[in-house]
RNA sequence: GCUGGCGUAGCUCAGUGGUAGAGCACUCCAUUGGUAAUGGAGAGGUCGCGAGUUCAAUCCUCGCCGCCAGCACCA
């Protein structure tokens, strides 16, 4: 007899060997028919795996958490056995579940076409119906590549060759089909429900490789039940709805066109935000910074000496003059960071220890010749303003200035609205420059700064490593941000770099009058101020708060006998330093109202004969069914409050 | 860059081997109104670009460009 323990507390014996499913059985017949899969110990196991002796356990139902990853596992095995019911001789290969769903990378000479999908969703719900069980087998590695080479499945070939020599092989047998798993799966293919749906097909390349064969990717998605498939597809929607490009375009901020492939067209109201933003950052940086401007355009020499040109060619603007007669033949490139130019204001004149830190900012323009599938929007271009600055400073300065910079980043993401940070160390990767020692102490620096970061923030900040992922001339801190639906990008970054100091032979003097090469950092908070602006535009949906809104206060009238005193309103708005338009036109008020909601406008300041005649204004605010009054002096000072940027608001 | 899809009016989209349509937006006229579309009229397109097939191409074929999804990349 074998003891187990369940979460309640309750002890029970059951006969040695006993099956997770013989003793959900044994609990209850319900149970028994419900049960998917067995937790023992918290790791969760097949129903048919014996329960270990002594073990705390529980029985899995399709409604418990973990059983979502389960029924997610068992559904790509589904859609894998679907895809060659219908397409036989399609050779399947790797399937995970994902965040949301699940993927199954297929290899078929023909491509899926989307209408395939409804076929292959139609044929899963049929073996969902068949509602084989799901069994568990340990093959030998020679029977394993026997079978799958004689199936004509190169794939699992190869995956039974990539599994350590000390591990079982389990094949997972449903009906008829059967697939190479380490599991674990549900107890039959009905349990999966019909909470699934087939999004979308895609190119992914054979274990992440583009210098391997490309497969076709099915993603799905899938769930315990109706409504939360319902919820996820809502939220997809609601993704949609704020999609940047399609609000950009709708407010009329920004556009790109054919001839500007990754190139942003700034309309008025955008470039309102842009230089919003931007000036919140001048003010940010002011006293602490001393803003600086590179060409943009310089020799590939000297790109060459930092190396860019050598890793980075094939992303980097080569520009020359056009003309046939040019005297000057030589190559430029245009700048695709600031860094050379910065180390370049540094060099220029001897610096002394009693000069550092030295931090130089700079709202740089920067082009990188991005691959023509990574672009998006905003999101990715090809021409880019970063929020750049490099920091000269001696190492024992290093710890101070990264405080420093953590707190600035921290601020700044505050006041735009953004309370979730994740900070995580990237530390030394395999290939990289400067000594061990080196690496070693600014790790150490890193490490110890890291985790004054975590002390600091009063549980708002979370912390992490990312071992290897540093860049190649040293270790990184990056900072991630969540938005309103929980999506997170990741913004910011610390860098402490040994590699352009010494490159371009920086240097400063020290108290004993001998030469030192500075520590450099590079450091950005918004990192591109396009694509901060598109996150600001998702995340917000457009509806900005009045700091940030381009438009922030619309003037309409209801009556021509209102213009003289719009004029006045607008008068005074503008006076007081807000961003107004007048709507004058001839059209009714439900139309003008209709109009500036769907543009997204804050405010909006209904006046018709009653105002004029009162010197009153009727306040319509976004999203708001009713609207208020108010006199015109009120109204104006409670506007000017709130479109007071965070950081010159009087606590 | 790779795989697949797409490209028709400013926007959202119909459509056909015989050189094109709707709604919204735009212009003009009437209307001066009280918080999400007043009515009428008008104008607007080299159907992404270039070749080919055809008596005839927006439609079929090929190439290129761009966009979308994913993969790869992201100093």
């Amino acid at each position: 007899m074998i003891h187990v323990r369940f979460p309640d507390g309750a002890e029970r014996q059951f006969p040695e060997g006993a099956t997770g499913g013989e003793v959900a059985g044994a609990i209850s017949k319900s149970l028994g028919k419900r049960a998917m899969a067995l937790k023992a110990n918290g790791v969760v196991h097949d129903l048919s795996s014996p329960v270990p002796d002594g073990a705390t356990i529980e029985i899995l139902t399709r409604d418990a958490p973990e059983s979502l990853e389960l029924i997610r596992h068992d559904a790509a095995h589904v859609m894998a056995e679907a895809v060659q019911e219908i397409w036989p001789g399609t050779q399947v290969t790797i399937g995970p579940v994902i965040e949301n769903g699940f993927y199954y990378d297929f290899a078929r000479e023909e491509p899926f076409r989307p209408e395939d999908l409804a076929l292959i969703e139609a044929k899963m719900r049929e073996i969902i119906a068949r509602n084989a069980p799901i069994t568990c087998e340990t093959w030998d590695r020679e029977r394993a590549k026997t079978f799958f080479r004689d199936k004509g499945e190169a794939y699992k070939v190869e995956l039974v060759d990539m599994i350590p020599a000390d591990q079982a092989l389990r094949i997972y047998r449903q009906g008829e089909w059967l697939d190479l798993c380490r599991g674990p799966h549900g107890a039959s293919t009905g349990g999966i429900g019909s909470a699934f749906k087939l999004m979308k097909i895609a190119g992914a390349y054979w274990r992440g490789d583009s210098s391997r064969p490309m497969l076709q990717r099915i993603y799905a998605t899938a769930w315990a039940n109706d409504a939360d498939l319902k919820a996820y597809l809502t939220q997809l929607e609601e993704a949609e709805r704020r999609d940047h490009r399609r609000l950009g375009r709708e407010m009329n901020l920004f556009h790109f066109q054919e001839e500007g492939p990754g190139v942003v067209f700034w309309h008025p109201h955008g470039w309102t935000m842009f230089q919003g933003l931007v000036s919140y950052m001048r003010r940010r940086l002011a006293g602490r910074y001393q803003e600086v401007n590179a060409p943009q355009v310089l020799d590939k020499s000297l790109w060459e000496t930092s190396g860019h040109w050598g890793w980075y060619r094939e992303n980097m603007f080569q520009v020359q003059s056009a003309g046939d007669e040019a005297e000057d033949k030589r190559v430029f490139a245009l700048k695709p960071m600031n860094c050379p130019g910065h180390v370049m204001i540094f060099k220029h004149g001897l610096k002394s220890y009693r000069d550092l830190p030295v931090r130089y900012a700079e709202f740089g323009a920067v082009h990188r010749y991005e691959p023509s599938g990574a672009m998006h929007g905003l999101m990715r271009v090809r021409g880019f303003t970063q929020d750049d600055a490099h920091i000269f400073c001696t190492d024992e300065q290093m710890a101070a200035e990264c405080l420093a910079i953590n707190e600035l980043i921290l601020s700044v993401y505050r006041d735009f609205g953004f309370g979730e940070i994740v900070v995580k160390l990237s530390t030394r990767p395999e290939k990289r420059v400067g000594s061990d020692a080196l690496w070693d102490r600014a790790e150490e620096v890193m490490t110890r700064v890291l985790g004054e970061i975590e002390a600091g923030s009063g549980g708002r900040i979370r912390t992490g490593i990312n071992p290897g992922e540093g860049a190649f001339y040293g270790p990184k801190f990056e900072y991630t941000l969540r938005d309103a639906i929980g999506r997170e990008w990741q913004c910011g970054t610390t860098q402490i770099d040994f590699n352009l100091p010494e490159r371009f032979g920086a240097s400063y003097i020290d108290a004993e009058s001998n030469r030192q090469p500075p520590v450099m950092i590079h450091r950005a908070i918004c990192g591109s101020m396009e694509r901060f602006l598109g996150i600001l535009i998702e995340h917000y949906a457009g509806h900005f708060p009045l700091w940030i809104a381009p438009v922030q206060v619309v003037v309409a009238t209801i009556t021509q006998d209102a213009d003289d005193y719009a004029h006045e309103v607008v008068t005074a708005l503008r006076t007081a330093g807000l961003r107004v338009e007048a709507d004058l036109r001839n059209e009714k008020i439900n139309y003008k109202v209709r109009e500036h909601s769907l543009a997204k406008v804050p405010v909006m300041l209904v006046l018709g004969r009653r105002e004029a005649e009162t010197r009153a204004v009727s306040i319509r605010r976004l999203g708001s069914r009713d609207q208020t009054g108010g006199s015109l002096d009120e109204t104006v000072t409670a506007l000017v409050a709130e479109a007071t940027p965070p950081d010159l608001r009087q606590a």
